[in-house]
DNA sequence: CTAAGATAGACAACGTCGTTGTCGTTAATA
DNA sequence: TATTAACGACAACGACGTTGTCTATCTTAG
């Protein structure tokens, strides 16, 4: 089909929709009162859960060295979105949980990306956002995120 | 509508779709003799197109400053998909060339793109893409990239 | 025509990021 | 009880983008 687009325009679409989702959400927690919230602090926190979790084990959810894992969890404990304290169980580990602002920044997020979703609606329609996102479920793999993009794209 | 998927999963899904892509690409890449290149090479390699290009103007195009596009040059360049030469109407100026690996490079990427586009197509239907596409299209700005992703996601 | 300003590129320093390697401490296991 | 495994902390490294500075060169105003 010589009428198709080229394929790298698919590509480049996707991460400019995800950037674009990004941005805007982060336009909006600024105003919001969380300024200094980035992008990957939002999937760090989703991956930290309610439950909390330890520096090793966020390191292979979000498929990065524990080391890397620690240095972001000192960041987010800067920012005041999470805190550690030492398990009872196992005096090595130290479990890291969401602060009532990282739970406030969670529960911000979620309802921006929600209205964020309102506005993708609007413009193209609900059945055909349905219809997107069921088809990129088709083609993307239910992996986790991983945390590697610095490295990732640019190494 | 409660229905709805909760919108952290439209970008997540955006995200994901890119990586794949992505990866697939230079794994394919890879097989094709060219082990070396990373996801940002060949949107650099876009950028500089058949007639070249200088660091500055680079540096425009993609967003970053003039001395991180000098650092990617000497980088595409150590790889030998790109060279310099000083304009002779500016001496100041050194125009950044494809090299014919570099321009094979960038063939192979828009062939491999248009294999993968087909896969997609193959799995969630012709109509679907170009449907999901067109959605895109509509909800991103016309903007080019912005090769500033490291920084912009953790930083 | 000359002098002031602007531009291109190179160099260095800085902070962030993820990585590997190492170490002391603590838990699990043989 | 002794060995192995796991957790977290520390340091060093290279990659990346940033700002600042410097020289060389082009452009423009007087």
């Amino acid at each position: 089909m010589s009428n198709d687009p080229p394929g790298f325009e698919l590509p480049l679409r996707l991460f400019l929709g995800f950037r674009v989702l990004i941005d805007e959400l982060h336009a909006e927690l600024a105003r919001q009162g969380h300024p200094h919230a980035r992008p990957m602090h939002g999937f760090v926190l989703q991956a930290i859960g309610a439950e909390g979790t330890t520096a090793v084990d966020l390191g292979r959810t979000l498929g990065v060295s524990k080391q890397a894992a620690g240095k972001t969890i000192e960041a987010l404990e800067r920012l005041g979105y999470v805190e550690r304290a030492r398990d009872p169980r196992d005096t090595r580990r130290k479990i890291v949980r969401l602060t009532p602002s990282g739970t406030d920044v969670l529960a911000r997020s979620a309802r921006i990306f929600d209205e964020l979703r309102g506005r993708w609606a609007a413009v193209i329609g609900d059945e055909r956002l349905a219809e997107l996102e069921a088809d990129l479920r088709k083609v993307t793999p239910p992996d986790v995120f991983r945390l590697d993009v610095p490295g990732w794209f640019g190494a």
